[in-house]
RNA sequence: GGCGCGGUACCCAAGUGGCUUAAGGGGCCGGUCUGCAAAACCGUUAUUCGCCGGUUCAAAUCCGGCCCGCGCCUCCA
């Protein structure tokens, strides 16, 4: 089951073409640094792309980068760098971050202005049909002559709307709702059969999909704040050129929020996604941006990314435990699997992870008890293959810094010498060292043992 | 104003008519253990699901009204 925007309900998934799937997700406009929303919206679909794939699906995962637009060309501007060295140094940071967000690239990443032919070419069946007109120079997508236009976002009655917000520049446009799918320009423009100019905002993504996956596919997704006026702008080119519709389903990830509102560049109200890898690990960035479901909204606190450090901690120790076992564990992650019920109903990540805990956690404490059966440490350690291959949350040991595993073990029996002669400031003072590097201390009953926590550094506004 | 989403314990978050006298995680507090800590273990933490009515043998779950928060309607993942 995955919930459809489309029609605002949960509709069993089933793909076009037997064992594949065509998933188009609305890549980022690389004009400056991502935030964690960014980081949200594509580690959602990463996951839904890793749970197809568990599924069986070969998934053609298709996300655009939009390395043209009106903010790059002001960036430009600013800069004195070209629009094509802007965009390619925001897409490199974004893919850093994406790797250590465990975020795989896309089948494809195609560029706008590597498709320019494709794009003209859709324009041109859009006049030929009558769909869009041309005036001084630009294109304009005639919403009046579709019908159906505004289904997906709920606005089918909209007439003239909000005309005093939109109609400053563009009144050579027909009709306000009516929308740019060539723009006249001079200066960053390609050659067309309207003059110089660029794609309007939303041609690029109909010409893409289609291109790369064909007039109709399975999935498009993107974030909520892209429904209006974007994806339904989109399905209206579409729908006009091909006569079909694009996407069987719609998915939207929920907005990312700090203290309360939006996070967007635009009112300076985010955090940057490399800022907080610098500070967080990926895989707890990661699996805390999992812990809500992906349609809900998401409000961003260091305190509750603490919360999810912390039991993400003990799944780290229990795949640790499992692999100095002598268990050797090869099995099938099964269909069966409470937690994968739980994302086959519209990828319910919280709720799988609740599962994952409730078989996992009791599995732990056995383990240190030493009464854990060779079943339960099985079922345990399927439970962690989802988590690492269909969460994409890794639970390998990351190492810990400049200090080595041997100077620790020598310092950690030089400490239990202090204890056994009593001398315990002295242990103390070497337990408080390795505190400082990271390294916590865990006296058990067969033993010292210790592990490494990255901290999460302070993080400010 | 129009369209949409949401309000579950200290926090996060499942559950959407009986299987729940509301999963799971984090945190807090008390206890065991410990030289002291940490870890581990045991116990405690919502008779109640924003509020008020209604339907039903039965509701957090369905219906109606109200209150609150958020998103979109302009660039936005």
């Amino acid at each position: 089951m995955l919930y459809n925007s489309g029609s605002r309900t949960k509709e069993v998934f089933k793909s076009l073409k037997p064992g594949k799937v065509g998933m188009y997700v609305c890549g980022i406009t690389p004009y400056s640094d991502s935030h964690l929303g960014h980081g949200r919206c594509y580690v959602v679909f990463d996951t839904l792309r890793r749970f197809l794939t568990y599924l069986g699906y070969e998934v053609n995962y298709i996300q655009n980068i939009t390395d043209i637009d009106d903010k790059i060309i002001n960036k430009s501007l600013e800069t004195g760098k070209t629009p094509a060295e802007i965009s390619r140094k925001y897409f490199d940071l974004f893919m850093d971050s994406m790797e250590k967000l465990n975020v795989a690239p896309a089948s494809n990443h195609p560029k706008v202005t590597g498709n320019i032919p494709e794009i003209i070419e859709f324009v041109e069946g859009l006049i030929s049909k009558e769909f869009a007109y041309e005036r001084g120079g630009s294109v304009y997508f005639r919403v009046s002559s579709l019908k159906g236009y505004g289904s997906l976002s709920g606005r089918e009655d909209a007439q003239e709307e909000n005309l005093a917000s939109r109609v400053d520049l563009e009144d050579e446009k027909a009709d306000s709702r009516d929308f740019a799918v060539w723009k006249k320009d001079e200066e960053h423009g390609w050659d067309s059969p309207w003059g110089k100019g660029r794609p309007g905002w939303h041609i690029e993504c109909s010409a893409m999909s289609r291109k790369f996956l064909g007039d109709e596919f399975d999935i498009h997704g993107g974030g909520l704040d892209l429904i209006f006026p974007h994806h339904e702008n989109e399905v209206a080119q579409s729908r006009a050129l091909t006569g079909k519709e694009p996407a069987r389903f719609w998915v939207h990830n929920g907005m990312v929020t700090l203290k309360g509102d939006k996070m967007s560049k635009s009112t300076g109200n985010f955090f940057l996604l490399n800022e907080l890898l610098s500070k967080i690990e990926g895989p707890v960035l990661r699996f805390y941006l999992l812990s809500a479901g992906y349609r809900q909204l998401l409000d961003f606190t260091i305190e509750k990314v603490e919360g999810v450090k912390n039991s993400f901690l003990k799944l780290k120790e229990l795949k640790k435990e499992l692999e100095n076992s002598d268990l050797e564990y090869d099995g099938e992650i099964s269909t069966n699997n409470p937690a994968i019920l739980a994302l086959l109903d519209d990828l319910n990540t919280p709720r799988a992870i609740g599962e994952i805990f409730k078989l996992t956690l009791p599995v732990l404490e056995k383990i240190y008890s030493g009464s854990a059966e060779k079943d339960e440490m099985e079922a345990a350690w399927e439970m962690l293959r989802i988590v690492e291959e269909i969460l994409g949350v890794d639970l390998k040991d990351t190492g810990h810094g400049e200090i080595s595993d041997e100077d620790i073990e020598n310092l950690i029996s030089e400490r239990n010498a202090h204890r056994k002669e009593k001398r315990f400031a002295e242990a103390d003072a070497i337990r408080e060292k390795l505190s400082l590097m990271g390294i916590i201390i865990k006296d058990t009953p067969s033993g010292t043992k210790w592990v490494w926590e990255k901290g999460i550094e302070d993080i400010d506004e």
